[in-house]
DNA sequence: CCATACCCCGTTCCTCAACA
DNA sequence: TGTTGAGGAACGGGGTATGG
């Protein structure tokens, strides 16, 4: 051990990201370096340590017991670094409540209530992004998200919001064509890229196994979906909670009173589970629950 | 895919002279 | 006497080539 009570600190950048991605090479392209690069930073700390924190194989890299004790307590200090700089960097620019969410969830559900928020927060200022991509918390700026899943995320506090019920849309004409669900042979179903397999949950869960029978197109998000629904092109794969706006405007309606409740797989709000919850933080989190629980 | 050898380049550190 | 700048050596870190 080197009498410096700290190792290389660039070491121990490369190791965190390493033991992250298990593969030099994919290290390698995230800190823009060759992976020759990366190899001497990893043996580097591993001579300042006396003690291996890799176990090579063939094509293979595994952390040793002493490797995985010691990314623990480097990952949690160099993410409480970034948490502070972070803040730091926040204090000259913006203190707004950084939220991502997708797209139609932020359109059709969050902004409506949105209101009573900054009427009953005034000074919380909220910075609100979508994307359908998921947010890394230790890259990106941003303090929690809106994110679809199974909610077993390790490393992030998740919190259930609504109830992902999948219902079928249409325009009001096109309903009146619909009677038995082979109706739907002679339209178009229309569902979104990432979740085309919606359709099937839904028609499986009404005896309908033979899904290629049917035409079916795909958009980006699902407010493309509504808007091609709206316009008659076919009938949409809805989220209920979402496209209820468009069901009480008139635009929509239900193409059929089947409902499949997916349970456990939803919308969940999401924070990184090691970083402190800063108040503005604890108030937004405390308000969507509260209205997640009125409006659920 | 990873490790090693070798090379190159930029940075850092040290020394020393010039100057206020 | 303290400060500043120039010059050179040492070092760190990244690249390529190559081998296992």
């Amino acid at each position: 051990m080197a009498t410096s009570s700290l190792p290389p600190l660039n070491s121990l950048r490369v190791f965190e990201i390493t033991a992250k991605q298990m593969n030099m090479q994919q290290a390698a392209a995230i800190l823009h370096v060759t992976p020759a690069a990366v190899s001497k930073q990893i043996q580097l700390l591993e001579q300042y340590l006396g003690t291996p924190l890799f176990a090579r194989s063939h094509r293979r890299l595994q952390l040793t017991p002493a490797g995985e004790k010691y990314y623990a307590h480097v990952s949690t200090a160099l993410n409480s670094i970034r948490h502070a700089t972070r803040e730091a960097s926040q204090q000259a620019e913006s203190k707004a409540l950084k939220i991502r969410a997708y797209t139609t969830f932020a359109m059709y559900w969050l902004i409506p209530r949105l209101t009573s928020f900054h009427s009953l927060f005034p000074d919380i200022n909220i910075e609100l992004t979508t994307s359908l991509r998921w947010v890394d918390f230790d890259t990106e700026n941003v303090d929690a998200a809106i994110r679809l899943g199974d909610g077993n995320w390790p490393g992030l506090i998740a919190l259930p919001l609504i109830p992902n019920i999948l219902t079928a849309v249409c325009s009001p004409a096109l309903s009146k064509t619909l009677h038995t669900l082979d109706d739907l042979k002679k339209t178009t179903l229309l569902h979104t890229l990432a979740r085309s397999d919606d359709w099937q949950h839904w028609l499986a869960s009404q005896g309908k196994k033979d899904f290629d029978a049917f035409h079916h197109r795909s958009y980006e998000s699902s407010v493309l979906v509504y808007q091609a629904a709206m316009r008659g092109q076919g009938v949409g794969i809805a989220q209920k909670a979402l496209v209820l706006p468009l069901i009480e405007r008139g635009d929509l309606v239900y193409a059929f009173p089947h409902e499949l409740d997916m349970k456990s797989y939803t919308y969940y709000f999401v924070m990184p589970g090691n970083r402190p919850i800063s108040p503005d933080l604890q108030a937004f989190h405390d308000w969507l629950i509260n209205r997640a629980e009125v409006s659920g």
